[in-house]
RNA sequence: GCCGAAGUGGCGAAAUGGCAGACGCGGAGCACUCAAAAUGCUUUUCCGAAAGGAGUGCGGGUUCAAGUCCCGCCUUCGGCACCA
């Protein structure tokens, strides 16, 4: 059989084959000016990097690109642009680590991540390029900064952020785990700063009411995270008068029904209302407050996490009074109580809250029940109640449910103005500050005549000094303190003595708007072109990993409300559609040099082939779901790409022939797969999709081997769509492909055939004949048969008969044509 | 503790309430070959020689009919977690 080479599939060949052809040709090029395709726009989330591509990249890019290269045969002006996350921590550790510059090691890495997405074969459109570290995107950043600042939604206050002690940094969120540095695993402590923050808040409740319109076309999952992150209750601020104090306390509560149920009340011991009460106070509240603030400030997270642990607090000697019965409630300093989370305060009821009936065991604090749940007296029981109930103890609200009760307490507390209805969230103002070199200078100048100023449009950029000469190790203060020249400017307003800030942004910032960037990469006027926003955004198509269901898609959701509200777009969520992939595993669990379960990519791709990498990578299984490398055959997928490139070698007839006179039942197969295929697409259902080809490719093997033979033109037919639909996941061979079958390059560009629907019009049909829901008889009928007629050909099986036996019939269902159920009694 | 998702062959997985296991991996066998590789074909849920029976985490229910819908469990995974 392979007497000649030009039968053999030789992927290294292919590979070096077309990879200039596709160079010169430039199919995914967006920007053509003249095309009147319609438009669509997909997004991978960029990459960070920190080195060559790994498998987890290789798994979202395949994915990202089978959509992308989809619509692009579907006729559609596709924009799939690709950049670089390139500020960021990794950079400056590897800087310090190996004495480098931070510059240097990013842009090497850019360069080696932006040739294998090349070898990869990647539809990015190579005019759409960003890079977050060059100036002229981070410019942008300082703009918008600047935009937010006018607006109120940038803002500078003093708070307790993570301090890693070892590091000597202000850590994000997302750099602690479980409480420990994820760098070097010291505990992660707390320490006030004052930082700069993003009124995220102020969106809360658009950011959450806004998820029921990505309803259906977000994972549900993401969904459900970004609720609960945003965290939205509903209840009541009630005030309380304090003995000694003019101003009266405003406490939050969900429970406001149990007001006649609150026993004492509790201050967050690190809010400034705990310091102030207690000043107040006798010299020995002080002391044992003062002690006991200093225990608290030390306390981290591990212990904060640590489930069985004991309630702590002191009392610090005041008195409120309760707005219902008049009560004189002890008022107690404890750090159970959040200083950040409604006003710091709380009225405690502990016979219907945990924490508080742990707190009021404790420090033997009465316990009073005020719902009846049916439980039982909590003070007997041993338990708080938090359910639905009755109310007791309570004046008027007696006899009332739990919900009745809290709509009364609300007007009543509103009447005597006393209170009034509202509600908190879970979510927090936006930190952006970070004391570190590698990112994007904040565009402010601290002038002590005129304080805060912020840069004039005109003097953006505010670009980030050279490394050299600068101490980037950790020291609490940003390296960028130590830059004199660039430090000290002359205030733009009063002309005086003045100081840049010296932090950077958060990197959420740069990845908060990049998918608006892509619009005009390359504008020096505009941080985005809004005429072109109109044409392509917002994104219709968005994939990237679960990692950032919640902080990166929660805080590009904010910046798109915001850009929207100050007229710079006409959209308000940014992404219509999200596909969220699995991980890559390997023998189950996330790959590590240090697991040394790291499989690397370009060693797969050089085994494999890129073609036969991205198929595995489709054919695993749904896409959400992780994909355990050890569980999947590359091997497997290259073989059947040379079983699918041989159907093209195979293809005699010549490509003017019509594919009319083709066989008939090929024909059928090559357009029902027609007919599936799209769907499995549309639906993220690319493992299905693959399966449809390779059946599609067993009909066609079969066709030429041992049926109507390899001249017949239903054979080219299927040849041909089996190289447009392989186009999707392995570009290489069906190029080859295409080539084989006598086109000029470009399968990419090649639109599906229309499904003929003549051919698959079905005379016959298989009915299936049960007894009592289980299998007993089928066979072929016409189409159209009647239900009569299908229900007697039933009776007449003998198969059908033997399984009735004796019994009596009792009912028989019949949908003609598929299905006869005889159920007996 | 709260919220959410998922449990189907040896493995990855399919299945608008209507033939469970498509497609593939792995296994077995056959053809081609001196032989091997490659390729092609056949077979492969379990029990059973077969007839037949059982079978989608467990227990109920709805339905002529349930992997699919409902109720209650179990297990695994993910998110949040002293948020009043």
């Amino acid at each position: 059989m392979n007497d000649s080479l030009e039968n053999a599939y030789d992927v290294a060949a292919i590979q070096n084959k077309w990879l200039p052809i596709w160079d010169e040709l430039r199919p995914f090029a967006s920007g053509k000016p003249g095309d009147t395709r319609p438009t669509k726009y997909v997004l991978d989330m960029f990459p960070y990097p920190s080195g060559d591509l790994h498998m987890g990249h290789a798994e979202a890019y395949a994915l990202g690109d089978v959509i992308a290269r989809y619509w692009v045969q579907r006729g559609f002006n596709v924009m799939h642009p690709i950049g670089w996350d390139s500020f960021g921590l990794p950079a400056e550790n590897a800087a310090i680590k190996r004495g480098l510059d931070p510059r240097g090691w990013t842009y090497d890495n850019i360069a080696q991540q932006k040739s294998s997405m090349r070898r990869y074969a990647c539809s990015f459109d190579w005019d759409r390029v960003l890079v977050t570290s060059d100036d002229i995107y981070y410019r942008w950043n300082q703009w918008l900064f600047l935009e937010f600042y006018k607006k109120g939604l940038a803002y500078r206050k003093n708070s307790l952020v993570n301090w890693c002690p070892s590091c000597q940094t202000v850590l994000a969120n997302e750099q602690v785990v479980q409480g420990l540095c994820e760098r070097c695993d010291s505990v992660v402590t707390k320490k006030a700063l004052t930082q700069w923050f993003f009124k995220v808040t102020e969106y809360a409740d658009r950011l959450l009411d806004d998820l029921d319109t990505l309803e259906g076309n977000w994972p549900s999952k993401v969904l459900s995270m970004q609720r609960n992150w945003i965290g939205r209750s509903h209840g009541a601020d009630v005030e309380f008068v304090i003995e000694g104090r003019d101003e009266p306390v405003t406490v939050y509560t969900t429970r406001p029904d149990t007001l006649h149920g609150a026993t004492f009340m509790v201050v967050a011991a690190d809010a400034a209302l705990a310091a102030e009460l207690v000043e107040g106070s006798t010299p020995e509240v002080q002391a044992e407050f003062a002690q006991y603030l200093e225990l608290v400030k030390q306390s981290n997270d591990i212990e904060r996490l640590s489930t069985e642990r004991e309630k702590t607090g002191v009392f610090t000697g005041r008195f409120a009074i309760n707005p219902v019965n008049g009560e004189r409630l002890p008022i107690w300093a404890a750090d159970y109580v959040l200083a950040d989370y409604g006003h710091g305060a709380i009225m405690a009821v502990p016979a219907h809250d945990q924490r508080d009936y742990d707190f009021a065991k404790t420090f033997d604090l009465p316990i009073r029940m005020v719902v009846d749940t049916g439980e039982g007296d909590p003070v007997e029981i041993g338990f708080p109640t938090t359910g639905e109930g009755t109310l007791v103890n309570s004046g008027e609200l007696n006899g009332l449910s739990k919900s009745d009760a809290i709509s009364k307490m609300i007007s009543s507390l509103e009447a005597a103005g006393k209170g009034k209805a509202a509600k908190n969230f879970r979510l927090r103002d936006w930190l952006i500050s970070r004391q570190r070199y590698w990112g994007t200078p904040i565009p402010i100048i601290h002038c002590e005549k005129c304080g805060e100023v912020p840069v004039p449009a005109e003097q953006l950029p505010v670009v980030l000094p050279s490394a050299e000469g600068l101490d980037l190790s950790p020291k609490g203060t940003s390296p960028l303190g130590g830059a004199a020249d660039w430090v000290n400017v002359s205030c733009p307003t009063c002309g005086g003595a003045a100081t840049r800030d010296t932090d950077t942004m958060d990197t959420f910032v740069d990845s908060s708007w990049y998918f608006l960037r892509f619009l005009s990469p390359k504008s020096e006027t505009v941080a985005f072109d809004p005429e072109e926003a109109k044409k392509w955004a917002p994104v219709d198509q968005y994939v990237g990993g679960v990692t950032h269901a919640i902080l990166h898609l929660l805080y590009a959701r904010f910046f798109t409300k915001v850009l929207h509200d100050l007229g710079y777009v006409d959209f308000e969520e940014p992404f219509t559609r999200l596909l969220n992939q699995g991980m890559v595993l390997m023998n189950g669990s996330a790959m590590s040099k240090s697991r040394g379960n790291l499989v690397r990519l370009s060693d797969q791709l050089d085994e494999h082939g890129v073609d036969a990498v991205r198929l595995t990578m489709a054919f695993a299984g749904p896409p959400e779901d992780d994909i355990d490398w050890a569980d999947v055959s590359p091997g497997g997928a290259a073989k059947f790409l040379a079983r699918a490139w041989r159907l093209a070698n195979d293809v005699t007839s010549d490509k003017s022939v019509s594919v009319a006179s083709g066989d008939k039942a090929v024909r059928k197969a090559t357009h029902t797969f027609l007919r599936d295929f799209g769907t499995n697409i549309e639906t993220f259902k690319f493992n299905v999709g693959v399966a449809k080809i390779m059946e599609l490719v067993n009909v066609l093997r079969k066709a030429i081997d041992s049926g109507v033979g390899a001249a017949d033109p239903a054979v080219r037919e299927g040849a041909e769509e089996v190289a447009k639909a392989l186009s999707l996941f392995a570009p290489y061979t069906a190029e080859d492909m295409w080539s084989l079958l006598g086109y000029e390059p470009g399968v990419a560009l090649a639109e599906f055939r229309a499904v003929d629907e003549s051919l698959l019009v079905e005379s016959s049909i298989t009915a299936i004949v049960q007894v009592d829901g289980k299998l007993r008889d089928k066979f072929e009928v016409p189409v159209d048969i009647t239900a009569e007629a299908l229900q007697a050909l039933a009776m007449e099986s003998a198969a059908v008969t033997k399984a009735i036996g004796d019994k009596e019939i009792a009912n028989v269902i019949v949908r003609a044509p598929k299905l006869v159920n005889i159920a007996t009694k």
